[in-house]
DNA sequence: TTATTACCGGATGATTTTGTCCGGTATCTG
DNA sequence: CAGATACCGGACAAAATCATCCGGTAATAA
C-alpha cells in the first residue's frame, strides 16, 4: 500500500503527536525508533522530510527532539504526510499503471477503482495526526506489535 | 497500488483474453507487449508466472502463443492474477506496516482501512478476466494510452 | 565560554524491483 | 527429417528503495 518510508513516517508522526499532546515534551530519535519499531537512521531521514514539509517540528541540542505544535496536532492530516513522502501516485494514479487516470481513456477497472480510491482519499483527508494520536493514547490503537 | 509486474500481468491477461474471446486465436509476446505498452522481456517473465499458476495457457512453436481457454475466460478472477504475482500483502497486510493486521492489536487506522480493503478484495474477487476483456472489446476500456 | 546533546546532510552500501540477454526446448510446417 | 517459430529458464544488469555511517551544526546547560 504505502512505502516503508511512509509507514515509518506515519507511525513516527503519530507517536510524536501522542507525546506532544500528552505532556508537551519533545521526543528523541532513539525513543521514536524504539516505540514504533523502525530502523533509527532511516527513520531520521523520513522525519527530516516531514520537518522540511512543515508537518513536524524539530529542536536541536539537549532536551531537543521532535514535537508537534498544538496547531500541527489540530491541522496536519494523514494525507499531507503521505503526499510529503510517497507523492500522489497512490492517491490519483491509475490502478493498472496507465500514464494517466481519466474518464477519457479509462482502464477496464477505472470505474470499479474510483470509489475505492475516493474512500481512501477521504480517510486520509479527514483524519489528523492529533486525532490518531488520541486513539493510541486511549489504548485503542498500536504503533508496533507487542508479543 | 500494485507492482509494475502486476500491472503488466493484468493488462496482458486482459488483452490475451480479449483476443481469445474475439477470435480464439493465440497472441504472441511481441503483440502483447506492443498492445499493452509493456517491456517485452519483462512481460515474458510475468506471463510465465501466470502460466505456471494455471491462469493463462501457452503453446510453443509456429502459430503458438498465449491464450485463455473458455473455462479460464469464465473463471479466472483478477484476484487470482494479483495473488499469483504480488502475493497477499496488499490484500491482507496492515496499512501501516505492522507485522500482522488484527483486531487484537490494531493500528490507529485499522477500522478506517478495513472497509477500503474489503471493497478492494470484493472488486478483485468478483471480476473475471473475461468480463474485463469484454469491456475492452466494446471500447469501454483501454489497456494503454493513445495520444 | 565550553562541553554535551541531538538533529542535519551527504556519502555510502545492501536489498528488492525492474528490465535485458541468450541459449535451450517444444512444436509446427514442408 | 530439417528448419523455423515462439515460449522457457537462468544469468545478468540497471534502477529504485531501504538502510547505515559519520562529520557538521545548532542549541542547551553548567
Ligand atoms: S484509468 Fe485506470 S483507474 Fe482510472
Ligand atoms: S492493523 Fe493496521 S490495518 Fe489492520
Amino acid at each position: 500500500m504505502f512505502s516503508k518510508a511512509c509507514e515509518y513516517g506515519i507511525r513516527a508522526a503519530i507517536y510524536i503527536g501522542q507525546q506532544s499532546a500528552d505532556s508537551g515534551r519533545r521526543v528523541g530519535l532513539r525513543d521514536i525508533a524504539t516505540e514504533v519499531g523502525s530502523p533509527e537512521a532511516f527513520t531520521a531521514k523520513v522525519l527530516q522530510q516531514l520537518v522540511r514539509a512543515g508537518l513536524v517540528t524539530s529542536v536541536k541540542g539537549p532536551t531537543g527532539g521532535f514535537t508537534l505544535t498544538p496547531e500541527q496536532l489540530r491541522t496536519v492530516t494523514l494525507r499531507q504526510v503521505v503526499l510529503a513522502i510517497d507523492g500522489g501516485q497512490m492517491l490519483q494514479g491509475c490502478a493498472l499503471g496507465l500514464t494517466q487516470c481519466s474518464a477519457k481513456q479509462p482502464c477496464p477497472l477505472h470505474y470499479q477503482f474510483l470509489p475505492i480510491r475516493d474512500q481512501l482519499n477521504e480517510v486520509l483527508r479527514t483524519h489528523t495526526i492529533g486525532e490518531l494520536a488520541g486513539k493510541v493514547h486511549d489504548g485503542l490503537g498500536f504503533l508496533r506489535q507487542f508479543s
